[in-house]
RNA sequence: GCGAGCGUAGCACAAUGGAUAGUGUAGUGGCCUCCGAAGCCAUUGAUCCGGGUUCGACUCCCGGCGCUCGCACCA
């Protein structure tokens, strides 16, 4: 017998072959739109029919009745199929049905392979995180690099070949600024100790010394001209800048699980940017434009980019005293992806204040591509909304200040460390550090991969490290029971011994959690089709209720083999799905807290 | 001014155009001689306003209102 991975593609499948067999008029054009279904409905529902029957003046209810009758035998072997409503086809799995799925997929290595078909040879250019160098990550980066890298996960999961990019601001006009303070002030102990945060202050000290107009501005844009033309001194200073500032940043990439493949700033297309400005002014007509002395591209089709607008807002490659911009170093990035990385696919993952910019962008590279015979690969930009703390206004510390990464994650990690220690008082403290060590990172990163990315939200540390709710410490702690039971029982969680005991579902806690299981290939789908990981996030706590559920009413280790043999199984499976999918969004999970 | 995103119970969120709009918290009432009560079960309460499209609208379109943000040489 064979099982497919995604039900719901199978289902929408066989309809549409069905409907053909079934005679229907036009029957290419019936669509049948299976979707996941609510439970009292069933496990699928095809809505197709009312639309098709509608537009052809037929009666939808015949219609379903039509196509269910040319069903193939199988399906009706493995669900019960029931027309409802103004014409619903709904589809219950049997729980025969349910138990051959659960045994056909029992390793993280088969959910992988089943969900792999669809960025199948496809390689995607994920650019995220993105901090500025010389400056420390604030509670602003936390968002791009959780997202982004629960994106990479998705992607790589769904067959992917994926390259992950920090693009580091790392090339700019602050940087004489920074040389000129560094020369004067710099404290050699402090680099040596925290040399990220000395950094800032020779920054700081170096923009405040250098008003408008002042002479020590002129001192300081020689700085920047020095290391622009490749002057050894300042070379040397900017790249020790870049290196004290990834291994900085690393330390918060390592608390979050990411590694990136490369670390390719604005400096590194820095020499890129001449074929931009070239090809985008040889092509008839020419794409960009010069405006007020800067080379500018308008897009006359668009209603706020075009130049017959109150307020042009163009799209700036190159400024009027022929410095680059973040137009062309971004327009050579994305060529860059397409010619040296082959990209199929380019997401970049930054606030929502950026998306004017990225619209620009995107519609520049098609255009451009498209007069140069490039390939034009998918692109997307993922935008997020602010952070914000309880009264709605930009996150900030008691004082004003930007609040750190580095100290948002270990307040994160010490408030875990308090619960902890309150439920397990007798723990050793070795293991209640490492409990909270994951558990208040998790949480950190589950509070902001849980909604809807578009919208702001509110930054809370008792609601993101609530036991109850959709929470990462709910989710782990569904993790740490069930591998509790396993220890009780002295298996491995992934033993398949005793599997071919187990008979298909029976008690409604059993089913209900069976049939959750079941739709974590259509979860997987909508998240990586949305580039929205908050569907896998909501999948995962309701599969973990429904595991309590089962788990409350259901005795796993009991004494008849069967019935033991069951129960497990669905604890594997629960086990394996939370596990897999957690991961995939980038937290690390607990075998017990 | 122009434009974008958001607007769902007291609060925080969900709903891939589909059936009676889900969940947490807060409130109320139950469940530990039973694999982890960081849990489970029951219950009260909501789609900003006005039009439109559709068999069907929280969802799509138009017009308001509110919040957040963006609009020429920062990125």
């Amino acid at each position: 017998m064979h099982v497919s991975f995604n039900l719901a593609a199978d289902l929408d499948a066989a309809l549409k072959a069905a409907a053909t067999q079934a005679g229907l008029a036009d029957a290419t054009a019936f669509a049948p739109e299976v979707r996941t279904a609510d439970p009292k409905h069933g496990d699928f529902q095809a809505n197709g029919t009312l639309g098709y029957a509608k537009a052809r003046k037929l009666n939808p209810r015949a219609v379903a009745d039509q196509i269910v009758a040319a069903l193939p035998d199988r399906l009706r072997t493995d669900y019960e199929i029931t027309i409802a409503g103004p014409g619903f086809i709904n589809f219950a799995l049997k729980p025969a049905a349910l138990l051959a799925w659960l045994r056909t997929f029992a390793t993280a290595a088969q959910l992988r392979t089943g969900a792999a078909a669809a960025h199948a040879g496809q390689t995607w250019v994920v650019d995220y995180s993105s901090p500025n160098t010389a400056k420390q990550m604030h509670v602003g980066h936390l968002r791009s690099a959780v997202i982004g890298e629960a994106i990479c996960r998705l992607l790589a999961f769904t067959g992917a070949r994926v390259i992950r990019d920090n693009h580091l601001g790392d090339w700019g006009t602050q940087f004489g600024k920074l040389i000129y303070g560094y020369k004067r002030w710099a404290n050699p102990a402090a680099l040596a100790t925290d040399a990220i945060e000395e950094l800032e202050r020779l920054y700081k000290l170096g923009n405040d010394a250098t008003p408008e107009g002042s002479p020590a501005l002129d001192e300081a844009r020689r700085e920047l001209v020095a290391l622009q033309t490749g002057e050894l001194t300042n070379v040397a200073l900017w790249k020790k800048f870049s290196e004290v500032s990834l291994a900085a940043f690393q330390q918060i990439y390592d608390r979050l699980g990411i590694t990136f493949d490369h670390n390719l700033g604005e400096s590194f297309y820095n020499d890129k940017v001449d074929r931009v400005y070239r090809e985008l002014t040889e092509t008839t007509p020419p794409i960009a434009e010069s405006s007020a002395g800067a080379l500018v591209v308008f897009h006359d089709e668009h209603p706020r980019f075009s130049r017959n607008t109150e307020r042009p807002n163009p799209f700036m490659v190159r400024k009027a005293d022929g410095a680059s911009g973040y137009a062309s170093t971004d327009l050579a990035t994305a060529l860059y992806r397409t010619e040296h990385f082959k990209a199929d696919g380019i997401v970049v993952v930054t606030d929502f204040r950026q998306a004017d910019h990225f619209e620009q962008l995107f519609l520049t590279v098609r255009k451009w591509f498209a007069a140069k015979n490039y390939r034009v690969p998918e692109l997307h930009h993922v935008t997020f909304g602010a952070v914000t703390g309880e009264d709605g206004k930009a996150l900030k510390t008691r004082s004003g200040d930007v609040i750190k990464l580095k100290a948002l994650l270990a307040e994160a990690v010490d408030r875990a460390f308090v619960i902890v220690s309150e439920k397990n008082a007798d723990m050793p403290e070795a293991e209640r550090r490492e409990i909270a060590g994951i558990v208040g990172i998790a949480s950190v990163q589950y509070a902001d991969l849980a909604q809807n990315r578009s919208s702001n939200y509110v930054f809370s540390w008792d609601k993101m490290l609530a036991l109850d709710g959709n929470t990462a410490p709910y989710l782990l702690y569904a993790v740490a029971r069930i591998h509790s039971i396993f220890r009780k029982a002295g298996l491995a969680p992934t033993d398949a011994a005793g599997e071919t005991l187990a008979t298909a579902p029976e008690t409604p806690t059993e089913i209900m959690l069976a049939r959750k299981l079941t739709k974590f290939p259509d979860a997987i789908r909508v998240a990586g089709e949305t580039l929205r990981p908050h569907y896998l996030g909501l999948y995962l706590y309701e599969l973990a209720g429904d595991y309590s559920s089962f788990n409350n009413a259901d005795k796993v280790l009991v004494e008849d083999a069967a019935l033991r043999a069951r129960r497990l199984l669905l604890c594997a499976r629960t086990l394996l799905t939370l596990e897999t999918g957690l991961h995939l969004l980038g937290l690390r999970t607990l075998t017990r807290m």
